[in-house]
DNA sequence: CAGTTACG
DNA sequence: ATAC
């Protein structure tokens, strides 16, 4: 399979159904194994505490998370369990050296369960140490109106939709692209028992050998 | 400011 | 679109 690689700008990459199938089903499978040992957990913004809509979990070394306390990072351990994050799936590491351009493995794959009225606002990717290594998105499930903007707030922004299988990469010049999520499409796949989408988003957190 | 709400 |  060779999935087209479309540049919408420069550092800015969509690939409409890089994964087949077999292999969204096969990652799917991956990721519920791993959410038996990190349970999906319910963000909270800094400070305030408003929750996410958005229940998320990790895998990998590293893992993103929010609570009103100690606001966004990355730490190495689920913050209910106290355990380290799973493995991240094969299918992903593979998906990164394939697409990323980028000499050293993700050390973070943030994986966001969105249902029906989940939406995610416009931000940035910023709270890595390493900006020379792209952001890889992977998309499951139900389709999503993604929004993307420029570097700064206020910008013009457009949206595209992403759908199962497809990959999305922000990179270069684009690392640090506002982007969100506007909607979900319910009914728009069939790849997940209970509807809804899985996103995993593959990052290096640190810079390498540091 | 990865959030929601209120107002033209 | 703007404000918090």
């Amino acid at each position: 399979m060779s999935a087209a690689r479309l540049v919408l700008a420069p550092g800015l990459v969509h690939v409409p159904g890089y994964l087949d199938r077999a292999s969204q089903d096969a990652l799917r499978d991956a990721l519920d194994a791993a959410m038996e040992g990190a349970p999906p957990f319910q963000p909270r913004m800094p400070r305030t505490g408003k929750p996410f809509s958005v229940r998320m979990t990790n895998c990998g070394p590293l893992g993103w998370v929010s609570d009103a306390e100690r606001g966004y990072r990355y730490q190495a351990t689920h913050p209910e369990t106290g355990l380290p994050w799973p493995a991240i799936p094969a299918i992903l590491l593979e998906a990164w050296r394939d697409l990323a351009d980028y000499p050293h493995p993700p050390e973070a794959c943030l994986v966001n369960l969105y249902g029906a009225e989940a939406k995610m606002g416009l931000h940035q990717d910023r709270d890595e140490a390493d900006f020379a290594a792209p952001v890889l998105s992977l998309s499951l499930g139900d389709t999503a109106v993604f929004r993307i903007g420029g570097t700064s707030r206020g910008g013009r922004t457009t949206s595209i939709r992403l759908a199962s299988g497809d990959a999305f990469l922000f990179g270069g010049p684009a690392r640090l692209v506002f982007h969100g999520i506007d909607r979900i499409l319910p009914g728009s796949s069939t790849l997940l028992p209970g509807g809804g989408r899985i996103n995993c988003t593959l990052r290096r957190v640190t810079p390498p050998r540091g």
